[in-house]
DNA sequence: AATGAATGAGTGTTCATTCAT
DNA sequence: GATGAATGAACACTCATTCAT
């Protein structure tokens, strides 16, 4: 009575990524999935044409999260400045809630197995970004440069670091967080 | 004088980083590298006592490659800005010279099959660019942080930047490595 | 009504019998087996770990089938004489009623690949056997010699003349079984 | 400058019975066979057409020199008791002489690999044996039953014994061997 | 003659996918 | 809808056999 339909869905997504983050899609089979999310084995081909189509369904399910939660009380009026560190802030939020989507979408997010339509989702969630860097080149406030390098940099920075805190080779402590932000900033701020 | 030696461990060598770095371990089988090393399946096994092997010994080597790559013509007594330089250069370089390898690295760096063995080689790579900062901080010209923190960050933006290059979202111009360099170098350097 | 449930399992394992007995167990292929059973290859898994658990598990099921074999209606107290009759006559029965399983038990019974469980239940078998000889000796019907000797005689010889039936060398007819069983008791009877 | 031509393949046959005795023809490998010769294992390949070639070879070569065995010193004048007699101590000797031989013999005789020659070679030696039986039944020493049951009693029973021997479940006493004879005669003489 | 590196068919085993229940 | 037994293609790995040296 108190179960909605959907809960299977969800169940065997929630069970996916965290044995994709953890074993990768080729070293994850279904039936490790459909262990880890109770289900019948058949039951994940109810939901999903193949596993090729639940990788792809959990990938772009995850970068929109990702950005949705990015948007949320997103400082459009604010100095660049400001939006970065929301950024930031939001990315680092994002991974401490769900401790497994940041690091499947990186260690995925390259994979051939992803089809146009997650790579175009992937995109735009980076081409987002990059709007926001080419108004603070604009501003002036960030450097001047092609705009996927300073991406890169971030990102590849950021991704890093979040890693670290997965394997706890980093503690999150506010302080060490807000210094590492700091430092990415100063990579790329105009000085 | 048709052929040398160790011809055939080294071409399944070259044939397996390829396919580990743009498929994954897991996604890539025996048959394929067999055939991508023109080498029937059976031979790899005179050379490698299983798979693991086979990548175990590959990411050794390749490690290694890139820390002796790194220390040639290194300027011990030069400024630490100038052996930070130095040092992403020499891992463009590498870069450049094995577009493969810096990627296969990265993205099996962190994986369970990994043994005690090739953790360590890993492990004093990274330390070699932690003993780096750990001067520079010292000499008050890299920022006091954990130092891991600032690894991460360097590495993180590199190695992603390194990634883009490959799959030709950046060209590798002169100018703009230079200009990238210069952005890692500001996002630990002391103000 | 079309089937029974343990079906699959008991198909392969009637199949894999005919196949150990004619073949060895290394003379006998997984594909083999699968084909004879009429069932995929990956089916045997579900049911064995692996080859060695089949063979091991068909080797104590087919020798603890001979051991009750052995006891049903056994004349607990007549003359050694005449429980040397009903286990001969036994034996015989089950050699006719699973032509291969004798032959099977008898090829491997001392393989590498049996389990320390599997050598226990066959070594209980052979005990029964020597405890009857023991008694035998002790009421003055058997010479007195080391009861080993004596069962390697009297098994020795069974096991072959039940090959010899196997093959059609000979024929079973009552009349021979008689005389060779009367053969195997002189061999062993105090004069 | 001492060594004969033919050292090489006596090299691999007598490498090849130990570890087919040990093994059996499918659970060893032609490297291994290599190995123990200390051989290339090409050159097995220069006396022998293939492993089934080999292994033909060498029964044949086996039982024939069982067959001589037993001839040597045959007491042609002597009772059928003395014969036996004569038979028994022989292949005990010869099993001493040569303590993989007869089992090898033994646990290949019915392989499906076996050639028609190899088959016929083996049927003589029995067959040898046979024709003592049938001078012992007419000259009424041993009991009027079909031969092959004869021979299959006490060839059955000493075979066992000596795999026994070879396993120290036994140990090869003279005393004991002399009552073993008895037994086995006892299995087969007129009363 | 002798070698052993090389091969690829064949082995034991796994796993994505189907389908009767 | 949900299941999990069943499948067979494909995997990692072995080994009888060949052949350049």
């Amino acid at each position: 009575m108190t179960e909605q339909k959907p809960t299977k869905r969800q169940d065997i997504l929630d069970a996916a990524i965290v044995l994709f983050a953890e074993r990768g899609y080729n070293g994850t089979t279904v039936p490790m999935i459909a262990e880890a999310a109770k289900v019948g084995a058949g039951t994940i081909y109810r939901y999903f044409d193949h596993k090729e189509n639940l990788v792809n369904v959990l990938f772009q399910e995850k970068v929109k999260q990702l950005s949705h939660h990015l948007m949320q009380g997103y400082p459009n009026d604010s100095s660049i400045r400001e939006q970065f560190r929301h950024i930031f802030q939001r990315i680092h939020h994002f991974a401490i809630g769900d401790s497994h989507a940041l690091h499947f979408i990186d260690s995925h997010c390259s994979e051939i197995f992803l089809t146009e339509e997650s790579n175009q989702v992937f995109d735009s969630f980076i081409q987002y970004i990059c709007d926001v860097i080419e108004v603070g080149q604009k501003r002036g406030e960030i450097i001047l440069m092609q705009t996927e390098a300073l991406i890169g940099i971030v990102y590849g920075a950021i991704v890093q670091i979040l890693k670290m805190l997965r394997s706890d080779v980093l503690d999150g402590s506010e302080h060490l967080m807000k210094s590492i932000e700091e430092c990415c900033w100063n990579a790329i701020r105009s000085h």
